[in-house]
Order: structure tokens, then C-alpha cells, then sequence
DNA sequence: TCGTGGAACTAGAGCGCTCTAGTCGCTCCG
DNA sequence: CGGAGCGACTAGAGCGCTCTAGTTCCACGA
């Protein structure tokens, strides 16, 4: 009988290699899946691994290799369209031979300790989920390592993002084609795309001869934002028939403090979201929304990654894709009053 | 002046050792913090690095190391509660001297794969978060590395949960104590915590004498899962006045469906969900649950999975924590009828 | 004057892999 | 019969670090 498991260590290609009674070399070639070994050693040798235990070690892997072939994703954690992506993002990265670290940005952790970690891995590309990444930090990232923000447009770097006025003014016409005419729109704060929703909101406006009717509540990309913007409606004197809100955290703030007031949500206020994320498609939601398509999102955020990995010299690429409207039950024309 | 940044590559030590004129080994020294470099040279050093744009290499210095001194954290990227999980890991693991490795388990990545991803980083200790875990891979992987799983009890690894009967029964004596008697219980499905708190349950009602009334609606934990529980109920001809949910996400479900049908929660019928996640928290939920500390849980996992790095014979360890029922708005006395 | 000790620094052997440049047997063909 | 060609396998040099065991140098005391 060959030698019994190893005390404590970890199972290394020389235990392997001795068990099967082959080269390190071809232990390699084996777990690398490359021609050079016969069938019959191959089943041998994957056998002694199999019976020790023995998975290859990524830390020595990579340094050996030139490439880590891995990709970091910074997210936050707590952002549903965020998840979306992530989710989008493994079978993508996967197709194109990469593997996907995660590392979330929390209150208490922010966004360059978060990359470090990722540098510190060796992921060779980075992707930056969700619009508020600062600027200065992006422009130095994108000098040190390959970067890819998601979410909003990022000037000098590789982007991928959605049309984002063009949603808004989706969400808009529909508002407006219904009868609507007292339409507000709850901002997501600062941050590029924001700043791009909110334009997108006033040109809408203006194109329906709404200009004057214009108006934008700050908010914010979460919950509590859209509670805000709920509580400060309510106290004035007339509501608006219709609220844009920035995405669909802010859209769901909004939506259960109205409710929760008597106001009943189409009848007598609209809302419409942005994002489509799984929050706003569960039914009992039923948001109004501006769909952003994750998996696509995701696909090419990781497509540009790995493009720039293969070659450096490309130029930085923004892409768009265009938002799509999604009707469900937070829209109604206006005027039915809060009992239909 | 000396040379100027290189072209491509990635600037290692032995290039930072060049431009500070001191040995490889001395700019060790000085990016592990040791002693044994003069001020002067510490600092010559640091501005060569920061000039070059070097990082350590971490996959290096992991192979240079015995160890990784980093936790791999398992977790399911679309669960609030394991949201809040992850946020308090990072905190507690930093304080512990570890990196943290995020991997998800999505709909087409299951826990093997993700696991996998984790230990080819040399993730020294995998945290398991959630309920779901299956037990075989649990055994297994408990032989080969160190596991510790958060949200049940898991034979013969460590794991942190809470008293899930005695989280449950907290709930049913409030409700009883509001004076309820029909009150229903929508599990968790399959899953040792799911099967905890639904004994937890029929224990409770017959505490109360309500055993012959107890009844448990097969469920899930998350959303879809309450809305099916919420119609099945309502096709019944009688409501019960009161639902204890197997979480909060199932919990959400049920809510929303029985308010869109017109049921007035707490006045008709009262809900009582389970994790007190950040959703359950949002003050248009304001959902009765049974808190989970996940700060204390988190850190709890942190620190067996570092205790048991320490000392591999360590004893598996339960860690229990106690629930605590946290009472909102979504129960009341019963009988208030629909219009309160 | 010489040792002595400590601070500052260096040489070099790994860590567990990958990968290039082989070597070793065969078969096959002229 | 000699060698080209090929499949199967191996030796050994890295990859960028850490860490042990030095070596140097310079006070300082006897």
C-alpha cells in the first residue's frame, strides 16, 4: 500500500507525483488538462490526487503562471441590481476563462481598501459596480490596473452603462401619454448618472411642454431617500399625480409611505422606478419601471475587461445600451381619486 | 536621475530594491513593518515604492508564507440578512488579522464551485453563510479544511446560529399574549433551521394549549414563498388571525399579498417574521420579527474559524446565540376587523 | 588594543506551481 | 539498417515573495 494521508500539510504535486509514480511535470500537464500524457497515467494520476486530496494551490499557480486569468468585482452588498449583476457576471467570466473575485465596499470599508484587497489577489482587471465610485480614484485605478465601471460613464476608462436620460424620458412620455402633467422627479443625488437622469427628466418635461410643471426633489439611490421624498410630498398641499424616482430602492421608499398614508398607488399617485431590479419585479411590488438589462450590463462589462487584458492599447470604450420601459402596476392615468 | 517607470510589467521588489539601492530583502522587511531598517532607509524605500507603483504580489507572498491568514466567506449575494453577515465579517476579520474572500452562490453556481473558487485562493477557513448548506458536502468539507457554518447547526463543524425554537416560541407568546389563537406557521422547507423553528412552533402552541390548532404551511425563505402562503390562505374560507413566518423574506411576501387583497395588517391578521434583516427594519416594513444579531453572529464565526486556525485539535464548537423578538407594527390584538 | 554586542543590512534557500527544452523509446519509411 | 518523427515523459529554471542565517560596521568597555 502507498503512503497513508499526510499528517496536517497540504497535499503538494511532489505528493502527488510520488504516488502515482510520475514526474511533478506531468502532474501538471494532467491538472492542466494539455496533450502529453497517456490515458492510462492520467486516470493514475488523477486517482492519487483524488485519495489525497490534492487540489492545486491557485497562490503558486499564479505567480508561476505570468496571468491570475481572475477578475475583481467590487460591489455593495446591499444593492439588489447590484446582486443582479454579480449573478450575470460569473457565467460570463467563466465562458471567457476567468474567475471572479468579490469584494464589497461596506459603510465601514471603503472603496480603495476594498480594491487593495482585490490588487492584492492579483485580479488582473477590475469591475466597479454602481455609480458613486469617485472620479480621482477611478482615474488613478485605471493607471495602475485595467478598470470597468458599471452603472455610469467614466471619462479615460472603459464603461458600460444604460442610456439613462433616454430612460427617464421613457418613463416620462408614458407618464405624460397617460394624462399625467404634475410629474416630479426624486433625484439620485450626486454622481454622474444622476446628474444624467435628471437632465434626462427635464427634457422630457420640456418636450411635453412641461417645463414650468419641472421639478426635482434631492434624494438618493436608497429607501430611506424615497421615504424622505414621500414625507416631504405629503406635507404640501397638493400632491403631484406622478413621481419619477431615481432607481428602484428610492421608487420602493416612496411607494410604502404613500401607501401607508391612504394614498393609493396607482389610483392616485404614480410611480415609476429605475433599474428593474428583483425587488421591483417581485409581484407584490408590481414597480413601473425603467428595465436596465443586468446580464447584459454584466456580459459587457466583462467582455471589455477581458478585451482590454488582451490588448492594453485599445482605447477606452463607453457603452450604452438602451433602458427599456416596463409597465406594471405602480402607473395609472391620473384623477381616479383615492377610491377607484 | 534613475530609472523610469517600466513599460508593462508589473514593478516587483527587485525593481524597488534597485531604485532604493538596498537588498531585496530589506524592502521586505519594510512592507511586512519589521524592525530592522533605519528610519532613513524605511522611508528612501516607501518613496521608490510609491513611485514605481508597486504592491506587494499577494499570490508571492502567500507562497512565501506558510499561510494565507485569509477567511473565505460562502454567502448567497441575493439575502438582506447575509448582507448584513458579510458587513460585520469584514470588521471583525481585520481586527483578527485576516483578508476576506467573498464567493456567491448563485442560481448557476452552486456551493461546490464557489467553495472551490475560495480554496484555490488559499481561503485558510471557509465561512458557510445560510441555512441551505447541504450536509454530505458539510462533512466533507470539514475533513479537508476548516469550516464553520453561520445560521444552523451542523454536526461535528463549528457553527454559530441562533436558538431558533426559542426565537419562535418568543414570537408565538406574543402573539398568544395578544390573545391569538389561530395562529399559522409558514416553514422554512428542508434544512436543519427550517426544521428547528418549525418544532419550535408546534412546542409553542401547545405551551398554550393551542396544539390542536396548529398548522404548519409548507414555505421557503424568501419572498415567492409568503406570497404562495398568503394565497393559499386567502382561497381558505376563514383567515387565521396571525402568521409566523420562517423568515423575514418569506414574511415580505405574505404582507404585501394580504395588503393588496385588502387584508389589514396587524388588524386582521398579525405577521411575524424571523432575522430582523435590514428590509424587515425599513420603516414602511416595520415588520414584528425575531432578531438575529448578525453582528454578533459574525463575529462569532470570525473568531472560531481563527481559533480553530490556531488550534486544529479545538474541539467543534456550537456557538447558540439568543433571539430576541422585536415587536412593530405589523401585530396587534386580533379581532380589530378590517377597518380599524 | 582587542573583543563584544547590537543595529543595519544581505545572501540564498525555499514556497508549489508552470513551462521550455530536452530525453527516451517506438514505429515507420526509404 | 539508419534515422526521421512522434508520443510520453522529465529536468530544471523561474514566478515574486519570506525568512533564516549570516556578514558588516560601529560604538563601547576592559
Amino acid at each position: 500500500m502507498a503512503t497513508p494521508l499526510p499528517p496536517r500539510r497540504r497535499p503538494t504535486m511532489v505528493d502527488v507525483a510520488a504516488r502515482a509514480g510520475v514526474s511533478r511535470a506531468l502532474v501538471s500537464l494532467v491538472f492542466r488538462d494539455q496533450p502529453g500524457a497517456s490515458a492510462e497515467t492520467r486516470s493514475r494520476v488523477l486517482a492519487a490526487a483524488e485519495e489525497l486530496g490534492y487540489r492545486p494551490d491557485g497562490a503558486a499557480r499564479l505567480l508561476a503562471r505570468g496571468r491570475s486569468r481572475t477578475l475583481g468585482v467590487l460591489m455593495t452588498v446591499r444593492e439588489p441590481f447590484e446582486a443582479d449583476l454579480v449573478e450575470a457576471i460569473y457565467p460570463e467570466a467563466e465562458r471567457l476563462g476567468y474567475e471572479v473575485l468579490l469584494s464589497a465596499r461596506t459603510p465601514g470599508r471603503d472603496e480603495a481598501t476594498a480594491v487593495d484587497g482585490l490588487l492584492a489577489h492579483r485580479a488582473e482587471a477590475i469591475v466597479l459596480l454602481g455609480p458613486d465610485v469617485d472620479d480621482a480614484f477611478l482615474a488613478e485605478l485605471g493607471a495602475r490596473t485595467v478598470a470597468v465601471v458599471v452603472g455610469r460613464a467614466a471619462a479615460g476608462l472603459d464603461s458600460v452603462h444604460s442610456a439613462d436620460a433616454d430612460g427617464i424620458r421613457q418613463a416620462v412620455d408614458h407618464l405624460a401619454g397617460l394624462g399625467h402633467r404634475e410629474i416630479v422627479h426624486v433625484d439620485g443625488g450626486t454622481g454622474s448618472n444622476a446628474a444624467a437622469r435628471r437632465t434626462g427628466y427635464l427634457d422630457a418635461m420640456a418636450a411635453h411642454g412641461l417645463a414650468d410643471r419641472a421639478r426635482v426633489l434631492p434624494g438618493a439611490y436608497h429607501e430611506d431617500a424615497g421615504i424622505a421624498a414621500a414625507h416631504a410630498l405629503l406635507t404640501e398641499p397638493e400632491l403631484p399625480t406622478a413621481v419619477v424616482a431615481g432607481n428602484d430602492r428610492c421608487a420602493l421608499g416612496l411607494l410604502d409611505t404613500l401607501r401607508r398614508s391612504g394614498i393609493d398607488v396607482p389610483g392616485r399617485v404614480s410611480v415609476v422606478g429605475y433599474n428593474d431590479d428583483r425587488l421591483a419585479r417581485l409581484s407584490h411590488v408590481d414597480l413601473t419601471t425603467v428595465r436596465q438589462d443586468a446580464g447584459r450590463l454584466a456580459r459587457q462589462a466583462v467582455r471589455a475587461a477581458a478585451a482590454r487584458l488582451d490588448d492594453p492599447d485599445l482605447d477606452p470604450g463607453e457603452t450604452v445600451l438602451t433602458p427599456e420601459l416596463v409597465v406594471r402596476g405602480t402607473t395609472a392615468p391620473p384623477g381616479r381619486g383615492n377610491c377607484p
